[in-house]
DNA sequence: CTACTATGTGATTATATTATCACATATTTG
DNA sequence: CAAATATGTGATAATATAATCACATAGTAG
């Protein structure tokens, strides 16, 4: 086996783009809202605060990567997770941060 | 309490950047090449095949958003991961390419 | 059918990201 | 000091992403 990076160039290319998927503010902020179960796009944009068609680009985004799935119902559409391990995204993602924080304030000490 | 959103909006942008610090397969490539323990940067760039200026600025993006962390030893700069919870996110975006590929071949078999 | 509402989308513009080249910096070695 | 090597960075051009507006579509209700 010559590289094992170039036999997972493809894998690597899905899974960012799965990351991208969740790489955006609106994103994480709709994620975490969904955390209990489906809601439906007008309750997602007016609980974010965004414009509808901006919250119905960011949900297809993550639709399109399959991070979320959709239930239609009458003039309705929710959404919800698809793949529950991805609030450890956050989860984790919150963790560096405490890690970012804490390292800030020692160098902030150290001053 | 008004807005949830609103009040978590920076929490949601902090948590963005370190996401998108990975939102990138070279970048993907680099955190799990470094899942053992840490690399010197000229080695990341020849095992993931790309230019060391290239490699050094993907480095900076993930760096600079607390995702590794450096060492440095003569004229080499090792770099490892900071958070051990970051190789989550690739194992969870494992797990959605999976799921993604089973629902294509479903489609595909009732197409 | 008409009016209404929720959702999605084309076009556009603004902004951000990425790759590359040339070069700067820093450290080791002779 | 000079040469060699590893790393990082400014400038640039190509590309991707995001927000907005106007409008299209689809389902519902009267």
């Amino acid at each position: 086996m010559k590289s094992k990076i170039k036999n997972n160039w493809q894998r690597y290319e899905m899974q960012a783009q799965i990351i991208s998927a969740l790489a955006h503010p609106i994103r994480v902020a709709i994620v975490e809202l969904l955390k209990d179960g489906e809601v439906c796009v007008c309750e997602i944009a007016e609980r974010i605060g965004a414009e509808r068609s901006n919250t119905s680009r960011h949900l297809a985004v993550m639709l399109k990567a399959g991070v979320l799935k959709t239930r239609k119902e009458g003039l309705q559409v929710y959404y919800s997770l698809r793949t529950p391990c991805i609030l450890n995204f956050l989860a984790c993602a919150t963790r560096a941060i405490e890690q970012n924080l804490k390292a800030q304030s020692k160098a902030m000490a150290s001053a």
